[in-house]
DNA sequence: CTTAACATGTAAGATGTTACATGATTCG
DNA sequence: CGAATCATGTAACATCTTACATGTTAAG
């Protein structure tokens, strides 16, 4: 229920164009904190807010280019300091690669490789967003004041312990195929034995091509 | 794009009802690794699949009530093994925590307590879903195989990381008000300066109740 | 001269949430 | 007997993404 508030948010570090909003959060094409920011939903939501006087448009001229930078009215930080009060919504994460492997053992269970495949890639995704991170940080832009510099230190621990774990699961994957197996209520067996009544033996043990 | 497959996996652990399904991922209201699943998203789709064929409903007695079981049909189970081979999507992170403390030293600079109490009821939050993980982890349900003990780390790991952090900040607004700040842009300055114009000096300086 | 980056926007369509509506059963 | 939990569903609404459309300027 708040991209405008992120916008206002942007908009108080500094006037800002909705091209220049969108460069601002995002490190390497996704947005920290704020899953995405698309220019299909920035446009709209400045005209909306102009139009209820929370920002002001300052057609300016900046480096030779026309652009149509954007800052708070009154009313605008006003609303961005009533926001600010309010308790925050709690976190949602949405994480696809840890809930494939969630469901491998029952999804997947004979193809190990295509898992590490994944978590190689994402490995590989993580380390260069925190290489991204780093340099930005140094540079000094978009963490203003010390409270910036805490949020930065969140996303660089937390993806840090994401790299860790992503080699965690690549060694386990790598170790023996069948290991010893904790399964307390039978449900790993039995999940086994659904999908082979579905699929027949022979499907159930063959390992596809992946596609796209 | 794929409310659908969390539903195909969840049901790849065993068969399951809307309720059940819904159940099984959530933790104290939240979900782990999908945002949130209501049921407003659940049945329907969970009719959608049924009419597409990849998941099948056998009216079952569970314990005295009627309940709709849904499995996985052959079709199903190759669904679900085609997505969990291909590349997943980049995790989302959504935490409006995190995007109000980048934003507080130019929204609301005045009023540190406000984010104190933000910080110390994420924390307490955070704390009640520990526990209920590790709990929950205790039982083996819903943590199927290796991999799923591992994803259940994956979560311990990051819930551990972010209380460490909301600590480390609330230390920080605890200490002297005013510390030596490094701004090599002259950020911070130009946003104070901007708000006060906005607002005038009496507005900018006087912290108002919070709201709801 | 052509590619990449800068820059703004619209419209259709997918997606998901909230609130509502309903009813059974269990437990204190 | 009332509250909580189990259980299923719908409809209106809010939200967001994707794809398209368009044009400029800088750099190689």
């Amino acid at each position: 229920m708040s991209v405008e508030h992120i916008l206002l948010g942007v908009l108080s570090w500094m006037p800002n164009s909705g091209y220049g909003i969108k460069k601002e959060v995002e490190i390497s094409g996704r947005e920290l904190g704020w899953g995405r920011l698309s220019y299909g939903s920035i446009y709209p939501k400045l005209k909306k807010l102009e139009e209820e006087g929370f920002i002001r448009a300052v057609t300016a001229e900046r480096e030779g280019r026309m652009t149509k930078i954007y800052e708070l009215t009154a009313k605008g930080w006003r609303e961005l300091a009533d926001w600010l009060r309010c308790p925050p919504a709690p976190p949602e994460i949405r994480d696809e690669l840890v809930m494939k492997i969630s469901f491998w053992e029952t999804g997947l269970p004979e193809d190990r490789e295509t898992l590490i495949e994944h978590l190689e890639l994402r490995r590989r995704e993580a380390e260069e967003m925190m290489r991204h991170l780093e340099e930005w940080s140094r540079n000094g832009y978009s963490a203003i004041g010390e409270l910036g510099g805490l949020a930065m230190d969140y996303w660089l621990d937390h993806l840090r312990l994401s790299i860790e774990w992503y080699g965690r699961v690549i060694r386990y994957l790598e170790g023996p195929p069948a290991p010893p197996r904790q399964d307390p209520h039978g449900l790993y067996e039995k999940a086994r034995r659904r999908r082979q009544d579905a699929l027949g033996p022979e499907e159930s043990d063959l390992p596809k091509h992946p596609r796209r």
